[in-house]
DNA sequence: ATAATTTCTTAACTATAGTCAATGAATTGA
DNA sequence: TCAATTCATTGACTATAGTTAAGAAATTAT
């Protein structure tokens, strides 16, 4: 399980093997049942997580409704946004499948951070890459309308739409269930 | 007006005699004229931005039409999507207002962060905050319609609604000029 | 296996955003 | 300062999303 963290990080950097058994040191493995609240509105969050296996979605609640935010899966980093704060968080983690993630925490961080300097600098890179990626999403998001966003969401994550269920989605996509439906069955008659 | 980075920086450490002589070195301060494209699509971004003066708006053009993505304003960083990377932007970064920045390229800070590994340190936590705080924007703007959006902003932002004109802000809230003329007229009604 | 629960689809209706066009207001440039 | 240009508002009309309610389909639990 530990050589995946280790195949993604290679991704960003040359591994070496002082590196590897960094990362080996200062990672534990956890695994949690389909269902399993990682984080609960309210709390503080005390643990970053990467995924290993399976799904973590994150959603707040608003007037009674669960709004998802994201949707993360393999090979994703998953930061709560207030992770090392003493801010309680304003949404939930929940897995959405069985789920094995890599654990990290503040504190283990600090330390490794100590110890291996250029896993900092690592952790920058990625942090950056990340903020990237999310602001790019949500550019498209902005400049999309509803079956725009749903059009892409097949394209760039088609296993997710079969993955997770369509109220979420659409929650995902800021509209109604109803009113994906109804995109869907247009996108059809389209065709 | 260096001392506004020192004092931006202090918010997140401590500002030691020798990190301040570090953000000196390795800073310069730039201005730019109302208008001035800093970034323009297609072109590799190699320079970021610290914003000591004025205003700068992101957006890309799509069918013609240009899609305000963020608003930059006073001690806000400006990261471009692929900022150091060798992958042509995807937006433009224009002034909307005479401008001060100081001014960062991934050569001088490499070379800063070698010197002054605290900087490298700071910068991953500062990245991590704008990191939470957009993704905070995101689920707002992905739980709540125009009418809200443009309400929230009014509360967040109520300055910036001054400052830039309301088609730029209609398309930052993801809308057309008439629906923003309209959700303005409408809110003048219930009150 | 069957009952209970949850999820998805459809329909009728309402509310709001998009489109196109016209006009008035504000800003900019010569 | 006046003309040209850009920007904001309004109206009429269309398209699409929200709402409510009902029923079908799928999933889950006993």
């Amino acid at each position: 399980m530990k050589s995946e963290i280790l195949k993604y990080l290679s991704k960003y950097t040359k591994v070496t093997n002082e590196l590897e058994s960094a990362i080996i040191k200062s990672t534990f493995i956890e695994s949690f049942k389909k269902g399993t609240i990682l984080l609960n509105a309210g709390d503080i969050s005390n643990e970053c997580y990467f995924l290993l296996k399976g799904c973590i979605r994150s959603y707040i609640i608003e007037n009674g409704e669960e709004k998802t935010i994201e949707f993360y899966t393999e090979e994703q980093v998953v930061t709560p946004f207030n992770y090392g704060k003493s801010t309680p968080s304003n949404y939930y983690l929940e897995c959405t499948e069985n789920v094995i993630v890599s654990v990290g925490n503040p504190k283990l961080e600090k330390e490794t951070f100590l110890q291996y300097p250029q896993l900092e600098s690592l952790s920058r890179v990625i942090a950056e890459v990340i903020m990237a990626k999310n602001q790019d999403s949500f550019a498209k998001f902005k400049t999309s309308n509803p079956e725009e966003r749903y059009l892409n969401m097949l394209k760039e994550r088609p296993e997710l739409i079969q993955r997770v269920p369509q109220h979420q989605i659409a929650s995902y996509l800021g509209i109604k269930p109803e009113s994906l439906s109804r995109i869907r069955k247009r996108i059809i008659n389209k065709k």
